[in-house]
DNA sequence: TAGCCGTGGGG
DNA sequence: TCCCCAAGGCT
């Protein structure tokens, strides 16, 4: 439940069920990744994005192992302790795999509750206190029944009440929907997105790339060089060098691009070389 | 707290 | 094709 619940943090179920199998079938026991370098964990996060999870579940693991006897614990608390758990994995993890009954907020609650409740069509840009309080209130009293109505929320958000075209037909609670009631208003305000293309993130993404398959360590001046050029050196990491190089980023993009890897602990220099962390 | 941090599928 | 955004967390 906490690597699921790690691994779906801003990522599609269907990406991350292939890569949760692999997990638990090499990593059954937290004592199982804690005895792992935290590059093996990079590694076998594959491309499901944002790997300093893979990181922080790592360092989770080691955390359980010496500070709750190889156990993840069962209490809200001690979970949000725990690297790379906020408050939405703490009580999801608490609810799910120990049948606690915790106020549970993750955007597809937010969303449904925007819409039913409050009339809107998104949530607030960020979690609010008030959104809280909402979710505390209308969760049921006994513990297996709050369980079922998170759960139950939950997935008339993630298949139902969906943020980009919503199917309101086939929705069972369509006639006490305070934003269908009100006429289906549009959004107060326009969700920024996210620069990609031509970002730190991009060129650091594309670097994760050619680390994780690389078996040595890659000197910095193969980061900056056409693949083709590199010959027998470029051997096996050719593919993802040549996506890099590609970008076209400046030299100083590329620089703090390594430098960000190495300060959030993705990288490592080794005999003169980037490589995933031991 | 707003900005940052990956990736790829679907509208 | 482009763009939105998916079971957030951290600083």
């Amino acid at each position: 439940m906490l690597v699921s619940e790690i691994m779906l943090q801003q990522t599609p179920v269907v990406r991350v069920l292939p890569v949760w199998h692999e997990w638990l079938k090499r990593w059954p026991t937290p004592a199982g990744l804690a005895g792992e370098p935290a590059g093996e964990a990079v590694r076998s996060w594959g491309r499901l994005g944002y790997p300093r999870r893979a990181l922080r579940l790592h360092a989770a693991a080691v955390a359980i192992v010496e500070e709750h006897g190889g156990k993840v614990p069962d209490n809200y608390a001690e979970l949000l302790a725990l690297p790379g758990v906020g408050s939405y994995t703490a009580a999801a993890v608490a609810a799910f795999a120990y049948g606690r009954r915790e106020t549970v907020v993750d955007t597809n609650i937010r969303r449904v509750h925007a819409r039913l409740i409050s009339g809107t069509a998104l949530p607030a840009p960020a979690l609010t206190a008030a959104e809280m309080r909402l979710a505390a209130q209308l969760l049921p009293d006994d513990d297996a029944t709050s369980v079922r109505w998170n759960a139950a929320v939950m997935e008339l958000g993630a298949l139902v009440c969906t943020a980009r075209a919503p199917r309101c037909g086939d929705c069972p609670v369509r006639d006490s929907c305070a934003w269908r009631a009100a006429g289906e208003p549009p959004p107060s305000y326009i969700p920024k997105g996210q620069a990609w293309h031509g970002t730190d993130r991009q060129v650091r993404g594309a670097v994760m790339a050619v680390l994780r398959v690389a078996e040595a360590p890659v000197p910095a001046e193969m980061f900056q060089r056409e693949p083709a050029d590199l010959g027998f050196a470029a051997e096996g990491i050719g593919v993802p060098l040549a996506a890099l190089h590609r970008l076209n980023s400046a030299p100083e993009q590329l620089e703090r691009a390594l430098a960000g890897l190495l300060a959030d602990g993705l990288a490592v220099v080794h005999h003169g070389g980037y490589r995933l962390p031991a």
